[in-house]
DNA sequence: AAGCTTTCCTGAACGC
DNA sequence: TGCGTTCAGGAAAGCT
């Protein structure tokens, strides 16, 4: 599933191929796989692509923003074939040169947002911080969690605290600090909130140069997949890398967590300094 | 405010 | 073989 990774890969590879590119329209396949439909005979030229959590947002010389949100098996593909589909196309983006970037997703949970560039986009708004900027801090960790018992990993998935990280990131995020995903995060102490920040920029950064992580349905922009799956050390995995006991597995704000109950095995009490 | 539950959807895998 | 069930999960809405 595209989380920031797999997102921000697809922006790199898409960058080159469509800025410049005259978007005359988009067109739906399915009913609500597209949210403010310009009836508009041209969206303009493509000005900028980039990356905001796991969203990407197009924008255009026409003062347009197109916020496209992957879910769990949305792709992109790119094609030069105007007449080509895909198995479960939803959408596609058409250029002026006959040229299309097809929208495909099994699952219909991606949607893709058309709005005035100064319009504010509510999901949007209530991101929090980039796990790549600057703004993620130990310190701005610390704030957030200080007021939050909710598990960690359960945290760590809250896109209004940090933006761009999904179950597989998580699972291997907390395995890297050998915290336990059911420890509450307001019990971290501030050596495990300095260990958070530097593997999460760690694992991020790899998984990036690797093209992100195939598991099932992320593909990249040529319709080939990641490599970072390769060097998953917990995510569904049955055998603890470190230490070889078997992979504890348990369901968390609906989603499996991934864990060594020895390696994870956090139960010595934190301090709160 | 924080946190919990439910809902959306399809295909693969599994059990009998 | 085939039919029914379970599972995969990101985000938003609704509720406490």
């Amino acid at each position: 599933m595209p989380e920031l990774p797999e997102v921000q890969t697809i922006i790199n590879e898409l960058s080159p191929i469509i800025i410049g590119k005259n978007l005359v329209k988009i067109e739906e396949f399915r009913k609500n796989t597209l949210i403010n439909q310009q009836n508009k005979s041209s969206l303009g030229q493509i000005k900028s692509i980039f990356r905001r959590g796991k969203y990407i947002i197009i924008t255009t010389e026409l003062k347009l923003q197109i916020i496209i949100h992957l879910r769990m098996t949305g792709k992109l593909i790119y094609t030069e074939n105007p007449t080509s589909s895909s198995s479960h196309m939803r959408a596609h983006l058409i250029f002026s040169d006959y040229t299309k970037l097809i929208f495909d997703d099994v699952r219909t949970f991606g949607q893709i947002t058309i709005a005035p560039l100064n319009q504010k986009i509510k999901s949007l708004e209530i991101l929090g911080v980039e796990p790549l900027s600057n703004n993620f801090s130990p310190d701005y960790l610390w704030q957030q969690f200080r007021k939050r018992k909710a598990p960690i990993k359960n945290i760590l998935l809250n896109q209004t605290i940090i933006a761009g990280l999904g179950n597989i990131y998580v699972n291997e995020i907390l395995f890297a600090c050998k915290i336990h995903p059911g420890v509450p995060a307001n019990n971290l102490n501030r050596e495990q909130i300095g260990a958070i920040v530097s593997n999460t920029v760690k694992i991020l950064k790899k998984a990036i140069i690797y093209n992100g992580t195939t598991i099932s349905d992320y593909k990249r922009v040529d319709n080939k997949g990641g490599e970072f799956q390769n060097f998953l050390k917990i995510y569904q995995k049955t055998r603890c890398p470190e230490c070889g006991n078997t992979v504890s597995r348990i369901k968390q704000a609906g989603r499996s967590t991934f864990f060594c109950l020895s390696c994870q095995n956090n139960t010595q009490k934190t301090l709160k300094s």
